[in-house]
Formats: structure tokens, C-alpha cells, sequence
DNA sequence: AGCACGCCGACT
DNA sequence: GTCGGCGTGCTC
């Protein structure tokens, strides 16, 4: 009887492949262990996922694997049963999935036990030689007599700086033998932990989190909103060394931007215990190291970014995901999966705790508090002195402004400058078309169909409502007044900045943007200039905003606020309610009081005074009734479908035909398909396609028996396309 | 996704 | 006359 093994590979199809199994491969493969396959003209790395002793395919067509990588399973079930669980969510292939989860030097076929260390010891013969013996090769002599004391390994032998040829010979002859072993994990910490500093003394809120959340070590999901300068990692720290102190280990996961040194050394400081830091910028090697070093349960913190979510752990403790409501923990690249909710997952099928923290919780994690499925706990004092940040508006509607930048702004800027101190401006843009607006009244042109404002489409010469596909011609007078001063474009970071330089040319201007900072390392490097004082004037996008302190920072000022505001994107507001509360919590310090200016059309905006008077929590729920209201994520669902092809009209049908094999109903929504904005420089043309239901299984289900019937239309043939679930960015 | 095979333009 | 463009077809 024979044996067929189940693979999968890192292929988009989502289908596991059969092979055969050698004569010469006895052992039969474990699951969830690497195997190398033929794969049509190439060779593949797959994972196995079943042993059977039936196949359906003709002999002939089931090749032997070539060679099997593991004797065991790569990843603890666990996480093996979340890739499996993530393939589905997600709508890709297991396989594509694994290849996700695992270090790139082991889809490449890398060794996955650690590093086995030579080690050289005398043998019997070796042993009862008289050194005596060979006195006319002393250095030989020397290696016998460092050898007979103990035995050394590779390292050891070369930093006593030993003779090289000297271990061949006496190997030639037989009294030294080398020995390959397996490297034995230092597992000490789990009995011993040794601090190498004192935590500090807990405040009442955060001794109260830390009872709360460590009261039972299974599975549940902590949401820990504290404001900035409350201590959370404070809380994290102590949350740590309980688990720590069980022997078991724990998982940290920040944002791209966050995981600087000093987060690193916050908790190397405090824990006399291996940390692992996994991040993107290691090379493969260095990562499978981390990589190991978790599995086997050495590290006993790993901290990292996204991709660390899928890091094994030996003694699974605890997950901690700060900044949660941190748009980098969604994967923007092929499979769009986010660590936050794959986390969440994680945490339930290992049986550990969960904790996300935040000052500013994104709506979805709000969502779960608010109804109970998450603890929610609060830290809303702060520690150290309170600091006053002054809050104002500038109303701009029909005032002068010079590249976005109004007088009063302008003059205030002079002040701080004058002063001495550095000022931060944000220019939020991100991709985001701005809403037509009219500069005279400050009216935002809305959709006739829905409640949601015209996005600008320049190039196209239209304004498009992106919830239902409605566009018209860009109108030449304001619907409202009928002024023709309506506002297309804004201004973008680089004209801001260059106007600057003339407008204050005493304060040199830094621009901090993706494109400034796309070099490795300039980040860093334009970061240390301002903390040198080397830059005054500071523009950026809310890449400066995050983890980022600046203290001689007193005036913060925010020009894009109705861009930002009435975005077609539904999550704008949130995002914006984020990132204000973010700067004006690092605005100035106790001795130099700060001060955050905004700049809009809409000065008695309610939601922006929702924000400035009452703060992100009560700004959040009610943004949260909108989206409700509204049968928006996080109440309702989403997946969105991108589709470009070379002719727009092939990308429409092809997204028509999609939405035909999608059900309609009061719980099951199709909205499109509409166009997304041009790409010129591709020469393609994008367009997509969004569906969102009331119930997720009920999503699940309609979606993979609509992607089912996908693959066999021909209009699929004819453009590229991709599926995003959950869904960040619309755009 | 790769990587092939397979038919039409600007080059030694 | 060839080198090479990327269209479609398959992978146990």
C-alpha cells in the first residue's frame, strides 16, 4: 500500500497537493512538517497537512516529494490551527498563508532546530596518549593539554587561539573527535527570574489593571485605553512578570514606527531575560535566530512588528499588542491580514490572555469593549505633572491663505519661533482626495444618494460619492452660494514646506514624509536633527505624530482638517480624532506649556468640537452610533475587490458580473462597482468593488461561494484583481 | 504566483 | 532574418 501526503504550498490556489512517498523515505512525514515537491518546472517548499493511503488522481500524475525538512512540526498546533483559521478569513490558500507566518530562511529550506555547535573533545585513545609523546609538535601539545582540562567548543577553540592544523592531526590520528550537538536552550529564567530593577510603585488605576488582568491566565481580551503619560507600559511591565515569574513567555507586538531602542530597552532594563526583537529590517538569518530562540523558549520577551505576531513560543504566557488602534498592524501586501484580530484569535486557540492598549482605541476594539465580548479597563491619570495644552480653531472660510497657511497661524508660528522654540505642522493628505469644497461658505458637496460628500476625481473631470458609485461633472459654481471659488486640491507637504523656507527664512524647515525619509537610516538621522535643535520649522504627515516626542515643540498645527475630516474614506474622522489626540498629548512639557491650533472651513463642526471639548473617548462612541447608523464596519462587515485592467470597461464587467453572483437583501449590502482613483503611471485603470453583511459567517459564506464560481468567468481573465477583508484604506 | 509556450515589432 | 514583448495556461 502506498502513501499519498497532502501539501500545501505557497501557490494562490486554494487547493492542497498530493505527492507520493518514496521508497527510499520510510518515515512517514509528521504534519505540519516542511517538505521539499516538484512543482511544475520548480521546486517548492510546502507544509504537510495530511498522510492518506487514497488519491484520486491518476498514478502517473503524483510525483514523489524530493526530501522531507522536519522531523516534527514546524509551528506549535496553535498557531498552526491560526494559519489554517486565517486562510479561510482571509480568503487565500493555506499555503499562502504559511508562507507568511514563517521566516523567509525556512521557506527557503533553512535548518529549523537551532544552531548545533561543534564541539571538540579527546577521545579514549586521546585520553591515554602521553603528551609526553609529542614533544615535537608543541602545538599539538598545547591543544591535548587545553582538552584534557575540558572539553571545548568551536569558539572556545579558536579564541584560545589554537592551532588549526594541529586539531587536523591529532583528528587524523584519531584522539580528538569532533561532535555535532544541539545547542541546549537556557531555560533559567523559567526558574529563577532575576530583576535588575525595581518596578515602580503602581497609582490605583494601574495596580487595578494589573489585578484585573492577571487574575486568570486562560484566554480573554483586555482592552487597556489609558491616556498618554498614564503608564501603560508601567502596566505592561508588571502584567509581564507575572507570566514571566510562571515560567512562561511573553509576546509584544508595536507598531512599525514604535519599536525603537528605547521601547526595547524599557523592557531589557527591567528583566534579566533573552529578548528577541523581530522587525523588518533583519536579515533572513538574524530573524530565524529570534525565530528559534522563541520556539525553543530561550527569549522569554519577544517583542516585534506585525509579522512577529506568527512567532512560536514554547510557553505560550501572554500577548500584548500596544497602539492597537495602529493602522501598520494591517498588512497592506498580499494577504491583508491583521495582526490585531489575528491576535485576538491567537490568544483564544493558545488559551493566553490578550491585552491591546491604547489612548486612543480604533472603533472596531471600542465595539467589543463597549458590548462586553472585551474587558475594558482605563488609566486616565497621569503621571508626573499634568500639562496644559491650549486648544484653538482658526476659522478659514474666506481668509487669505498662503500655501494652506492662514495669518493668524502664521503669526503664532512667529511667536514660538521668536521664542526659540521648534513648531510641527501636519499636513494629513495620504492619498486622500479631498471633498469639493466651496471657499466661500465653506459648503461640502454631498451625494444625493447618500449621506457622504463627492470625492474630486481631477483627472477624470468628475466628482464621485465612493459609497455608491453616483459621479457627475466637476461642478464650475457652488451649489449652495454659487461662488465659483471651489476648492480642488490642497496643498501638499513639499509646497509647504518651500513656501516656508521664504516665509521664515532664519528657521530652517525639516519635511518629514514618506518621500524624505524612504532612505534607511534618514529617519533616524532627520529625527536626531531636531532633537539637536538643528530644525525649527517641522512638516510632516502623521508620521511625525507617532511614538515621536518633541520637546521643544510648543505649537502644533494642523492645516488639512476638512481634507482629513470629510475624506471619502469612512474611517477619516477616527483616524483624525487619533491623530489630534495623539499631538496634543506630546505637545510642550511642564516648563513650556503647549499650544494645538487647527485650521478648518468647518469651525463649528460638531465633531470637531465633540473632540476638543469632550475628549477621544466620548468623540469615539459617538462616532461608533454613526457607523451603526450608518451600517458601516465595525457594526456591519466589509470586503472590498480591486480590479485594474488595461480598459476600464474590462474592469467594470468583470466587477458587474462579481456583484451579480452576490445576494441583495436588508442584511447584504453590494455597493458599486465604482472607480477608485487613476493610476497613470501603472497606464492601468483600478475599480472596485465593495459588499459588506450584517453577520460575518453570513459574509464568509456568500463570499467563498461567490469566489468559487469567479474562477470560471472569462472577464476574470482580463485584469487583475484582489480581495481585502476588513478593509483600511478605501482608496 | 512562477514559469513555460507561443505568436507579432525593432534590431545586429 | 533574429531577440524579445507579455497574453494564456498549467502546476499533484
Amino acid at each position: 500500500m502506498s502513501l499519498y501526503v497532502e501539501v500545501a504550498l505557497p501557490v494562490p490556489l486554494k487547493r492542497d497537493f498530493s505527492y507520493r512517498l518514496p521508497e527510499s523515505m520510510p518515515q512517514q512525514p509528521a504534519i505540519g512538517a516542511r517538505v521539499k515537491v516538484p512543482f511544475g518546472r520548480q521546486q517548492l517548499i510546502g507544509l504537510v497537512t495530511g498522510v492518506t493511503d487514497k488519491c484520486d488522481l491518476a498514478p502517473a500524475q503524483v510525483k514523489p516529494i524530493i526530501e522531507l525538512l522536519d522531523d516534527s512540526a514546524l509551528l506549535p498546533d496553535p498557531l498552526y490551527k491560526l494559519t489554517q483559521w486565517a486562510a479561510r478569513y482571509y480568503f487565500c490558500s493555506h499555503g499562502q498563508m504559511l508562507s507568511q507566518a514563517i521566516p523567509a530562511a525556512l521557506r527557503k529550506g533553512a535548518d529549523s532546530s537551532r544552531d548545533t555547535i561543534t564541539q571538540l573533545q579527546l577521545t579514549e585513545a586521546g585520553r591515554a596518549a602521553d603528551p609526553a609523546s609529542i614533544k615535537r609538535a608543541p602545538a599539538q601539545q598545547k591543544i591535548l593539554m587545553e582538552l584534557a582540562r575540558s572539553a571545548l567548543t568551536d569558539e572556545e577553540f579558536n579564541a584560545l587561539e589554537l592551532s588549526k592544523s594541529g586539531l587536523k592531526a591529532l583528528c587524523d590520528k584519531n584522539w580528538v573527535e569532533k561532535l555535532e550537538i544541539t545547542q541546549q536552550p537556557d531555560l533559567s529564567w523559567r526558574q529563577l527570574l532575576v530583576m535588575d530593577e525595581e518596578p515602580h510603585k503602581l497609582n490605583k488605576e494601574q495596580a487595578v489593571a494589573v489585578a484585573a488582568m492577571t487574575q486568570e491566565d486562560n484566554f480573554s481580551c483586555t482592552l487597556l485605553e489609558g491616556i498618554t503619560g498614564s503608564g501603560k507600559t508601567e502596566v505592561y511591565l508588571a502584567t509581564l512578570e507575572h507570566h514571566l515569574k510562571q515560567g512562561r513567555q511573553a509576546l509584544i507586538l508595536v507598531p512599525e514606527i514604535g519599536l525603537t531602542p528605547q521601547t526595547i530597552n524599557r523592557f531589557r532594563r527591567r528583566f534579566r531575560v533573552k529578548v528577541a526583537v523581530i522587525h523588518s529590517g533583519l536579515t533572513d538569518n538574524a530573524r530565524l535566530n529570534a525565530w528559534r530562540d522563541a520556539r525553543c523558549g530561550e527569549a522569554a520577551i519577544i517583542i516585534g512588528t506585525r509579522s512577529a505576531l506568527f512567532t512560536p513560543m514554547k510557553y505560550p504566557g501572554v500577548i500584548i499588542l500596544d497602539e492597537e488602534h495602529d493602522s501598520s498592524f494591517k498588512q497592506q501586501e498580499g494577504v491583508g491580514y491583521h495582526a490585531r484580530d489575528l491576535a485576538v484569535m491567537r490568544g483564544h486557540l493558545e488559551g493566553i490572555p490578550v491585552i491591546l492598549g491604547t489612548a486612543t482605541p480604533s472603533l472596531e476594539t471600542l465595539n467589543n469593549a463597549l458590548s462586553g465580548r472585551y474587558r475594558h479597563l482605563s488609566l486616565s491619570k497621569r503621571a508626573g505633572a499634568a500639562q496644559n495644552v491650549k486648544q484653538g480653531i482658526i476659522d478659514i472660510r474666506s481668509q487669505p491663505l498662503t500655501a494652506g497657511l492662514s495669518q493668524p497661524l502664521i503669526n503664532e508660528m512667529r511667536l514660538h519661533l521668536d521664542a526659540g522654540n521648534q513648531v510641527l505642522l501636519f499636513l494629513n493628505r495620504r492619498g486622500f482626495a479631498p471633498a469639493l469644497l466651496c471657499h466661500e461658505c465653506g459648503h461640502l458637496h454631498e451625494c444625493d444618494r447618500c449621506d457622504a460628500f463627492f470625492t474630486l476625481h481631477q483627472q477624470l473631470g468628475e466628482i464621485c460619492c465612493h459609497h455608491c458609485g453616483n459621479q457627475y461633472p466637476i461642478p464650475r459654481q457652488c451649489h449652495n452660494c454659487g461662488s465659483t471659488m471651489l476648492a480642488g486640491q490642497g496643498v501638499g507637504t513639499e509646497q509647504l514646506a518651500s513656501v516656508l523656507e521664504k516665509l521664515f527664512p532664519k528657521h530652517p524647515v525639516v519635511r518629514i514624509d514618506r518621500d524624505t525619509t524612504r532612505l534607511k537610516g534618514s529617519l533616524e538621522e532627520h529625527l536626531g536633527a531636531i532633537h539637536r535643535g538643528e530644525y525649527k520649522i517641522l512638516v510632516g504627515t502623521q508620521m511625525l505624530a507617532k511614538g515621536h516626542h518633541f520637546p521643544d515643540v510648543t505649537l502644533v498645527g494642523l492645516l488639512d482638517v476638512d481634507g482629513a475630516l470629510f475624506s471619502a474614506d469612512f474611517r477619516a474622522p477616527e483616524r483624525f480624532g487619533q491623530l489630534y489626540t495623539q499631538v496634543s498629548g506630546r505637545a510642550g512639557r511642564a516648563a513650556k506649556p503647549g499650544m494645538v491650533l487647527l485650521q478648518t472651513h468647518q469651525g463649528d463642526n460638531p465633531i470637531l468640537r465633540d473632540l476638543m471639548q469632550r475628549g477621544y473617548g466620548e468623540f469615539a462612541r459617538s462616532q461608533l452610533q454613526e457607523r451603526q447608523q450608518a451600517l458601516l464596519p465595525p457594526a456591519w462587515h466589509m470586503v472590498l475587490i480591486r480590479a485594474e485592467a488595461h480598459n476600464p470597461q474590462d474592469a467594470d464587467s468583470f466587477l458587474n458580473e462579481m456583484a451579480m453572483l452576490l445576494p441583495r437583501d436588508r442584511e447584504f449590502e453590494v455597493i458599486g462597482p465604482m472607480p477608485a482613483p487613476l493610476d497613470r503611471k501603472a497606464g492601468k485603470y483600478r475599480r472596485q468593488l465593495m459588499f459588506q453583511a450584517k453577520d460575518r459567517t453570513r459574509l464568509q459564506k456568500e463570499t467563498e461561494r461567490m469566489l468559487a464560481q469567479v474562477s470560471q468567468l472569462q472577464s476574470a481573465k482580463k485584469c487583475r484583481w484582489s480581495l481585502d477583508r476588513d478593509p483600511q484604506d478605501l482608496l
